[in-house]
DNA sequence: TAAAAAACCGGATTATGTGCGAAAGTGCTT
DNA sequence: AAGCACTTTCGCACATAATCCGGTTTTTTA
């Protein structure tokens, strides 16, 4: 029904590069850079939207222009790692706009959440109103980032295989 | 010259807020939902490209489709700091395609490296023959994730100060 | 309060996205 | 290797959206 990226040919995938980098490139230059004409291109990136290989497109802001130039990590134990605790606090955190990731982890701690805010006073209001009332929170550790080497959306959509001379189905 | 944050409006702000979860949202459909006619909306969001606001568009893809569903954070500490090491470690860091994000941080550590592969092999192959290969690494802490709970590529615009009246200039 | 500047709107023009039928290419069967 | 079925592609026609321009309204400043 839905293809894998197995089925993805070299232009289907040329397409997903360059989408992820310029989401808002006009169909006909998308057409352009991979030899196509403009409709059958159109027709490929509908069909990635439709079977989920875009899930949506989105505007990427200046964090510093946004007041949101300082990154903290924060790794997170629970007091009870129960399912309805880890559960409260995955409802609690999606519910804060600071939080731009969160993640549940295996080691040493539960969860590592990143957050973005203006600066050192906007995260000790963070940590104060926003995660202490979060319910079930032992312990936390900051890590304040002092410089971003490197931040990008885009994934690595590796090359089609040569030619197996097919074999699935 | 160039606008800050306290600058803009509520109408550039709510552009703002909806390019962040739509970017290819038409541009009539835009100003339809802030409450202007198509022209002076499309002008708004030039001038917020323009003034360095809105940074780039991109479509964002299902890493699980991509073969890039697996996400593990590494913790560096590099066996000395001095600026042309970790120089070193930026530029090359910058080049592995599987990092997603890469941070120098403050406390414990050196650096905090995202990356996202398909498996515990592929982390494994990432390990040995890409990370390994970066001079200066001393010593690398992983952590992988079990459950994404959140991820989140906006960031939070507050809404301007009520009226002040202005009195910047 | 008046002048100046900025923002807004409507309509015209241009460019882009989208639908359709025909043509070309591909792979499989016999 | 020829033929058939299927997929993909193309080019043209149409719909929709982006962009430009002139004039009007609103806001800012003196």
């Amino acid at each position: 029904m839905s293809r894998q990226l197995e089925d993805l040919d070299r232009i289907d995938r040329q397409i997903l590069r360059i989408l992820q980098r310029h989401g808002r490139l006009p169909n006909v230059e998308l057409a352009r850079r991979v030899n196509l004409s403009p409709t059958p291109c159109l027709e490929r990136v509908k069909r990635l939207e439709r079977e989920g290989f875009i899930r949506d497109y989105v505007a990427l802001l200046d964090p510093l222009k946004v007041h949101a130039g300082l990154v903290v990590y924060i790794q997170v134990t629970l007091a009870n790692t129960a399912t309805e605790a880890l559960e409260a606090f995955n409802q609690h955190v999606a519910g804060l706009e600071e939080v731009q990731e969160c993640h549940m982890v295996a080691g040493g701690f539960d969860y590592l959440v990143k957050i973005r805010i203006k600066d050192m006073l906007g995260y000790r209001r963070f940590l104060g109103e926003k995660l202490a009332s979060v319910p079930g929170v032992r312990e936390t550790h900051t890590y304040v980032v002092m410089e971003e080497v490197k931040t990008d959306t885009a994934v690595a959509v590796p090359d089609p295989e040569p030619k197996t001379k097919s074999a699935r189905r």
